[in-house]
DNA sequence: TGTACATCAGTGAACGCGCGTTCACTGATGTAC
DNA sequence: TGTACATCAGTGAACGCGCGTTCACTGATGTAC
């Protein structure tokens, strides 16, 4: 029932699910409008997913995956503190302003149990390199820490997404509150 | 086709509104499953709410109506400063753990134009007596820095309320933050 | 006190609608002999 | 080279289901005269 993961029609249809739930969220999005938009059959879609859920689970895949590789290699060979984990935070800002799905993906409640559990892999994989950082800036608290930072640049990010555009003055804020850390 | 606001049956309908919401999530909550629930006939909800999101918005305005006044009592007559923003999230939190919706409110995507207006009537009304806070101890980018820590309390209060208790190390990492700026 | 009427919360069957999913089928392409 | 079969993406009508909303009606309570 599933394809394998690059088949064109598959992307295609990936590709009309980032442009409408960027539009009305995943939660509202529906096959029949993804197939319509998409120009196949309704059956077309159960050829490439098993069934809504696979589908949303890699819409998040996707997302991340786009995401996490223009961070990685924005900091590729820095080592782990305050100059890294800034770098890291406007990568990861800035690869958001170009994903439609932005809005939709950090802010849309995760009940279903698959894309709460893709959520959490997503959380813990951010934690890591963001601890090593922290750590190399003398914080405590670092796994706590590190979720406040994830916490404040999702919220950013969906400011400036709905802004469509950077807002340096909430950045800057950020920067602010982890700065004095660093004892410049 | 709405009666007074404190009916008996009126209010039984968000009490059960608020027990199923906890449980699936706003977005999930279904007219069929609050009346049976509730035990009234599905005409009856429309006798007390103009349609689904009518309620929903009920929903939201009585959720934050009891915790702002928490907020408000638990720091009655203290100027601003940061012994009041530090008692003020602190009965934010212990609030929400205490209302069943907490998760549903503070996590769910708001694509309902009715229900994005009224957080966002929500959140301007917080971010008023934060400033004066921040102001008093001296922040610069007031706004925007107000803006991350209802961003960092609003994450903590969903974490702590799936940890069904609250979580002392999360609370003093985001007192940390801020600590730094009062020049203790 | 008795009668007539108004008000109002509550009822539940019925409505149309869009949803996710299924399935028997098509037709093109690749492989075997 | 020609024939037979296997594979696989694609098709679209049909399914059952639960949803939000409507509406003619009931029955109790309050008010007027």
């Amino acid at each position: 029932v599933t394809t394998s993961a690059d088949h064109p029609t598959r992307l295609a249809l990936l590709d009309v699910g980032t442009q409408l739930g960027a539009r009305s969220g995943l939660a509202r999005l529906s096959i029949n409008d993804v197939v319509q938009e998409a120009n196949v059959a309704k059956g077309t879609f159960y050829v490439h997913f098993k069934d809504r859920t696979d589908y949303l689970v890699s819409l998040h895949r996707r997302f991340h995956d786009r995401l996490f590789a223009t961070v990685v290699s924005a900091t590729a060979g820095l080592q782990p503190g305050a100059s890294r984990l800034q770098l890291s935070i406007a990568a990861y800002l800035d690869g958001c302003l170009t994903e439609p799905l932005t809005r939709a993906i950090l802010f849309d409640a995760h009940y279903e149990p698959a894309i709460q559990a893709e959520v959490n892999r997503r959380n813990e994989f951010a934690t890591q390199p963001i601890c090593a950082d922290l750590d190399a800036m003398g914080v405590p608290l670092l796994s706590e820490t590190a979720r406040l930072v994830i916490a404040m640049t999702v919220d950013i990010a969906i400011a400036e997404h709905e802004a469509t555009g950077p807002l340096p003055l909430l950045r800057s804020a950020l920067m602010e509150l982890l700065k004095l850390r660093q004892g410049i």
